[in-house]
Formats: structure tokens, C-alpha cells, sequence
DNA sequence: TCTGGGGTCCTAGGACCC
DNA sequence: TCTGGGGTCCTAGGACCC
């Protein structure tokens, strides 16, 4: 392609999406070079395949596929347990990468990002094609990991030309190419459309991208809420969704679950796994300096319905000790020993900062400032020796009495 | 596709008020 | 209480994302 071709084509913004390729399984190639060129997946540890390499997609796996099936039906295939905390080493390093081009960097997910690349080009002397050329090999010498980059004038489109030539894919969608690239895109494929809406959309004739965006807008507007005007908004290239450049630091909802297979009348086990929860999303919480006014214990059933308590709190906290009685009497009401369950958890919600929390006239100032120093404490031992070394002692789910102010439970494994 | 874990946003409808 | 019109707040649940 030459400069004088692409002077004709035109890009009102520059916004580049940043797409790492088969993630986890790419670090885990990186990090050990004799599993390159090798069929690799993660997710050992869950029970089912959560990332593949290439090679391993090539077989035929898929995503959500069970360990147990791979390893009859794939025997040639690695197996690793997740290391989460390596991705996010990489993940890190990749975000610091992309941002010597732009501060302008938004981070969605561990994998995937966005950048506004917009006069970016011209100041290095560059056309875009080399500038994105660029930053993929900036990241795999580095990094060791391939990454597929899209551009297009707004964040949905970009994020179309990333996913259309994965691995290694680099497609540059000028504005006035937008309808025909569309053509060989399938509405399922843009993002925010899931199953529900590719059936809604294909019932009315519309199969592909383009006769979307080839719809009129009062067509949209009569057949289709908010998130879907704003696709088609952003497909004619109007923004919708800026990029976000502010750091995560908070959170609307925290939650945590677990699954045990199915288990019948296995009480106290279960109890005990809600406990876990409780303790891993109140730190969570702690983390970042929030506590919930609203608790939601769920139990899921063998065919995969719920069974939900929530719990608007008399008081916000993100301490187990004060909400263990909460989690005791949902777990009464939710469970039963004729039903099936295949998991747990709890969702802390209403969350907002702990300066902000109102100090309860129930609870004497005195006992909640030791509550605070306790968990400090326990926090401190979490961060020099991870993080549940320290728990409430939790093996038998005799309902703790209430107004417990001190953790005479708390022990150190 | 017999299915892990962690999130967000949107809408409809009920409750309640004037 | 047979009843108009309008507003706000809250909740449940769907849909979607990584």
C-alpha cells in the first residue's frame, strides 16, 4: 500500500483495539519455549478448559470443554493448571508497552485494550499500518506473546478488525470502507450482541453486520433498545463508548463462588464452602477499601437454577465477623437435604468506601475500632503470607452467637 | 458444547407519593 | 372507592462481557 493510496482514505479517529492471542496458553509459551508449536491448554485446576493455544484449537477443543473428555479423547494435549499471577505479570508489562505509544491506553480485561492512536502516526513518520507493525513486534520481542490489532474510527469497529484475522491479525478499517467490510461480519460477532439478540436480529432477515448498519435509525430505535442504537451509532462511526482511562479502583459488586459437583446432604461442607466465600470477598472488599450494605447468598442447584437470600444490612461492613449471622440464616432458609446443589456463593453489592460509611448507633464506636484493628491485623498477615492464612474457624456451622465482637474464632493455620 | 468464575448495564414492573 | 396523570425509587432478572 502505498502513501498516495491511503491519502484518499480517511479515519476521523485513530482508536486501535489490542487483542492478545490465545492469552494465558501464549504465556505459558512464553515462559516455557519447549511448549511452543505444542497443543497447550489452561485451566487444569477448574475442571474445564478456560484458554487454548492455537495448536490446541487446531484439534478441534474448545473452550469449556471438560479436562476429563481432553484427556481421553487429546492425550497429546498439556495440561496446566492456571498461573494467574504470571498473566498478570504479562499483562502488566504488555498495558506498560502500548503506553510509551499513548498515555491514552484504556484496559479492559487482562488480555485486551484500547488506544487512542489519533495523530500518533504523523509524528513518528509513519502511515498507521507501519505504527500498529510496530507495536505487535514491540510486544513479542519483548514479551514473547502475539497480539492482533484492529483500527477503525470508534471502539466498536476496532474491536471487529482485531478479532477478523486472529493470530497475529492487523486490520485497519478506514471510514469509508465500513459497509463492506461489514459484509462478511455476522451480527453475533459485534460486540454486546450475545445469542439472544442474533436470534431476535435473525428473525427479522438480518444476518450480517452490514444489513444492520444498513438499517435506518428509526428503524433501530422502533425494534431495539439503548445497547443496540449505540452499536449502530457506533458502526456509522458516532462515539458512544469513550475510552476509559481511569484506573479501576472500585468496585459496584463483588462476588465469589465455588463448585464442588453435586453433593446431597452434605450440610455442613457446603456451609463451610459459603463461610470460604464470605471470607474471600469481604477481603476483596477490604482491599479496596469497601464495605457492602447488601449480602446475597446463592446456592445453585444440580440443574443449574438458584436458590438466592439478600439481605439489605442494618449496618455496611465487609468484615465476615459481623455478617457470618446473615450468611447462617439465609444458609437455614436456602438449604435442604432432598435438593442437589453444585455450588455456592455470596455477592457483596451497594458497595461504596469505608470513609463514606455511616458509623452505626447500634454498634459501640469502641468495638467496632477493634473489629477494624483486628482485620488490619489480618490483612497485614495476608499480605506477607497470603491470604487466608488467617480465618474465622468455620468446621461446624452451629449459628455463632450473636454480637460476637471479638474473633475468639480467628486462628492462624 | 451438559457447562468455571467474576463482573456490568439495562429494562420492566411494582410500590408509593402527590 | 368505581378513579386521572405523573413522578421517583427500588428490585428482579435478563443479557452480555472477559
Amino acid at each position: 500500500m502505498t502513501l498516495q493510496n491511503i491519502s484518499h482514505q480517511n479515519l476521523s479517529r485513530v482508536i486501535a483495539h489490542v487483542d492478545a492471542d490465545a492469552f494465558f496458553a501464549s504465556c505459558e509459551q512464553a515462559l516455557n519455549p519447549a511448549l511452543r508449536g505444542k497443543p497447550v491448554i489452561v485451566g487444569g485446576e477448574r475442571g474445564i478448559v478456560t484458554a487454548l493455544s492455537y495448536e490446541a484449537k487446531a484439534l478441534g477443543i474448545t473452550r469449556g470443554m471438560p479436562v476429563y473428555q481432553l484427556r481421553q479423547n487429546y492425550p497429546e494435549v498439556i495440561c496446566l493448571s492456571g498461573n494467574y499471577e504470571a498473566y498478570s505479570l504479562f499483562s502488566r508489562r504488555m498495558f506498560s508497552i502500548l503506553k510509551t505509544y499513548t498515555h491514552e491506553v484504556e484496559e479492559v480485561g487482562s488480555d485486551e485494550g484500547f488506544m487512542n492512536l489519533t495523530g500518533i502516526a504523523q509524528s513518528r513518520g509513519v502511515v498507521i499500518e507501519q505504527l500498529i507493525t510496530q507495536i505487535q513486534q514491540d510486544i513479542s520481542q519483548k514479551l514473547g506473546i502475539g497480539v492482533s490489532i484492529g483500527v477503525a474510527s470508534t471502539k466498536c469497529l476496532a474491536k471487529l478488525g482485531s478479532g477478523a484475522r486472529k493470530p497475529l491479525g492487523r486490520v485497519v478499517i478506514y471510514d469509508d470502507q465500513v459497509d463492506g467490510f461489514l459484509q462478511s461480519v455476522s451480527v453475533s460477532d459485534l460486540w454486546g450482541v450475545g445469542r439472544s439478540t442474533t436470534h431476535y436480529m435473525n428473525q427479522m432477515g438480518i444476518y450480517t453486520a452490514q444489513a444492520f448498519y444498513r438499517k435506518s435509525f428509526d428503524f433501530v430505535k422502533a425494534h431495539f433498545t439503548k445497547p443496540h442504537r449505540q452499536i449502530w451509532q457506533e458502526l456509522h462511526g458516532h462515539v458512544v463508548y469513550p475510552l476509559c482511562l481511569k484506573h479501576k479502583d472500585s468496585y459496584a459488586s463483588i462476588s465469589k463462588t465455588h463448585t464442588f459437583g453435586n453433593m446431597q446432604g452434605q450440610r455442613n461442607l457446603i456451609y463451610s464452602e459459603l463461610l470460604h466465600n464470605l471470607e474471600g470477598a469481604c477481603h476483596k472488599a477490604r482491599k479496596y477499601g469497601m464495605v457492602a450494605s447488601r449480602l446475597k447468598i446463592f446456592l445453585k442447584r444440580k440443574d443449574f437454577s438458584y436458590k438466592v437470600e439478600e439481605i439489605k444490612l442494618p449496618e455496611s461492613s465487609a468484615y465476615p465477623l459481623d455478617l457470618t449471622q446473615y450468611v447462617a440464616k439465609a444458609f437455614e432458609k436456602l438449604y435442604s437435604d432432598k435438593e442437589i446443589f453444585r455450588s455456592s456463593g455470596i455477592t457483596l453489592s451497594d458497595l461504596h468506601f469505608a470513609q463514606n460509611m455511616q458509623m452505626s448507633l447500634l454498634c459501640p464506636p469502641e468495638v467496632r475500632q477493634r473489629m477494624q484493628q483486628v482485620y488490619e491485623a489480618v490483612d497485614g498477615i495476608g499480605r506477607r503470607f497470603g491470604k487466608y492464612t488467617v480465618q474465622t474457624g468455620e468446621q461446624n456451622i452451629v449459628p455463632r452467637k450473636k454480637h460476637l465482637a471479638f474473633p475468639q474464632f480467628a486462628r492462624v493455620s
